[in-house]
DNA sequence: ATCCAGGTTCACA
DNA sequence: TGTGAACATGGA
């Protein structure tokens, strides 16, 4: 891969460009490698593949340089400029979550830390989908697990400077390869059943294009097996970028009970419900800064070690 | 060993 | 509508 174009992206303020597009709280794949400074990330544009690389250029401007091959053209750049203005929500205006968020103490801290932090989904909504369909019912561990092998098994590799990449499968490249074939060699368990049901929707509904904050696509989503509502509101919350929605599991309503209403275990209904009286229509966000502020010392830490070898490995 | 993970399905009140 | 067991796997 050789860099084959160069983008730059207006971004409306306050922007954090570190937690915006790394986010500390999020298992590690081998899609993406993040310093201090710059992002490196894969993305399947319809058949093409590519890597690329952001950094800010000042503070008004997110600069993304793309590796990819001969296949590159300039309608799959104007895809990829869309798709990271949407992914990282580069033209949203926060200034409704802030409002609300700014009066409540217990938003003080993570607000400080965070500042400027936007939601993040660089994965389209097939990509986003076999995330929540990993993260069910399993620890981080074996869902990195899973991931990594689902990766080496029906990804691509991409050569970047000085080190690789991989990248997503698309619904196509998993078609007929069979449930017995990703229990026993992805081992993905009891998942391994749904996983066919998602390319086989997905062939219909392009990921890249469909709109998921369209009600009707996520009520027929959900029909498929192995979609409830978390992965709905995980996908609504994620790729439809809806502020107000909010996938509660079992680790994050720990920490939301524990910030919120100050006591260890809550109830679902009553983390969501006080969610909604304090951050109305902002509940997602509002839960993306508390769960991210929980992790973001120790996960910085463990980012500044690899930026020597970093640095080395980009040269 | 036994429990349980960043859930969902299915059966049965 | 609501509750409870079963579901694969692997680490603690």
């Amino acid at each position: 891969m050789r860099l084959v174009d160069s983008l730059r992206l207006p971004v409306t303020q306050p922007f954090n460009f570190r937690f915006t597009l790394w986010k500390p709280s999020h298992f590690a794949t081998e899609l993406e490698l993040h310093s201090r400074d710059e992002s490196w990330r894969t993305f399947r544009i319809g058949s093409l593949v590519c890597g690329v690389r952001m950094q800010m250029d000042g503070a008004r401007t997110l600069r993304a340089d793309v590796f990819s091959d001969a296949s590159w053209t300039a309608d799959a750049s104007e895809r990829l400029a869309s798709r990271l203005t949407h992914a990282y929500g580069l033209g949203e205006d926060p200034s409704g979550f802030l409002a609300l968020a700014r009066k409540d103490s217990a938003m003080r801290e993570p607000l400080a830390a965070l500042r400027g932090m936007r939601q993040s989904c660089p994965e389209n909504l097939f990509e986003i989908a076999v995330i929540t369909l990993v993260l069910q019912n399993s620890t981080v561990q074996r869902s990195t697990q899973m991931m990594s092998n689902l990766l080496d098994h029906y990804g691509l590799t991409v050569e970047l400077p000085g080190f690789r990449l991989k990248s997503f499968f698309t619904p196509q490249d998993i078609l007929g390869v069979g449930e017995a074939v990703f229990r026993a060699r992805d081992r993905l368990g009891y998942r391994a059943r749904y996983l066919e049901r998602f390319a086989e929707f997905f062939r219909t509904h392009d990921p890249d294009t469909e709109q998921p904050n369209k009600a009707d696509l996520m009520d027929e989503f959900q029909m498929v097996k192995g979609v409830g509502p978390y992965t709905a509101a995980v996908i609504a919350s994620h790729a439809g970028r809806d502020p107000s929605a909010i996938g509660i599991d079992v680790w994050n309503k720990k920490i939301l009970a524990k910030r919120f209403l100050g006591v260890e275990e809550a109830d679902a209904s009553a983390v969501t419900a006080e969610l909604t009286a304090r951050f109305p229509g902002y509940e997602g966000t509002a839960s993306l800064y508390a769960v991210e502020y929980v992790y973001k010392d120790a996960a910085l830490a463990k980012l500044e070690e690899q930026i020597p070898m970093e640095r080395r490995a980009l040269r």
